[in-house]
DNA sequence: TATTGTTATACTCTATAACTATA
DNA sequence: TATAGTTATAGAGTATAACAATA
């Protein structure tokens, strides 16, 4: 299998199983990076939309829908009263918090099989491609998820 | 940078190539990779839904969009005449191929950075990591795309 | 009865364009 | 004028459930 091959099917592997978890944690995926996203602190819509690479207009519904759900709500920045910044709720703290518990411990069982050494190169060969190209933001994000 | 965050960084890294090479194609995401599995010869429907990891009415709506554009169409089956088979039209050969050569060639350039031991690592501990879970079917599909 | 594929319906996620309110 | 966020509308992708035709 070719290294390019073998990204794919990486990705492919990895996007299975953060839909996995976050099913299991009755969240979507962008959900679940929403809240994760969150965790690090309120966010300004725009701010979120940048982090997301989508546009504003996209964070809105992602947001009413936290919203409804009691995950996030939004409260107005005392400086500026146009702004808004997205936080999480107590229960969307505990949301996000057991996600990221479960999804940390599901990808560290991809890659638990490999000999120390192994798991060093990896980290560090993916530690340099993400280095080199950390100009894209696009999925993924900040942090871990 | 811890060995989850980094996977996750990369798929997300690799999740953005693959919508910036398929949107620069005027395909989605979702359409690019239809086409490369077609690209390995006709597939029936439910096949398809298989490979995809989703429902087979997903795809009723996913070969719809394919056929309207003229880039597949369905094909009777001689011995089974419930059956159908996703084939890809000469222009959906042709769109297939061209993304094809275009996202392997931007993946490429993600590992060309490497020492070739480097690189020869990395492909051998995801090779290894795709090989003891190659249980999950998922997005990644088959093949390459 | 089981399987193949479709239809109908609803929801999430996204883009674009036009809009409001504030800076 | 520029920025923050929203609304309205449209489309892709998906799931569920009910259905048709064929095996």
């Amino acid at each position: 299998m070719d290294v390019v091959t073998a990204l794919i099917r990486l990705t492919g592997l990895i996007q299975g199983i953060y839909a996995r978890v976050s099913e299991r944690h009755d969240l979507t995926p962008v959900q679940a990076k929403l809240l994760c996203v969150l965790l690090d602190g309120p966010r300004g819509m725009a701010d979120l939309a940048q982090i997301f690479g989508v546009e504003r207009a996209a964070l809105t519904g992602l947001m009413d829908r936290a919203e409804k759900r009691g995950l996030a709500h939004r409260v107005p920045v005392p400086r500026d009263r146009r702004a808004l910044q997205a936080t999480l709720t107590d229960a969307g703290r505990e949301a996000a918090a057991a996600f990221h518990v479960d999804i940390t411990a599901e990808l560290n069982r991809l890659t638990g099989d490999l000999t120390s050494d192994a798991g060093e190169h990896l980290r560090a060969a993916l530690a340099e491609i993400i280095e080199r190209h950390r100009a894209a933001p696009g999925p993924g994000g900040i942090g871990c998820c």
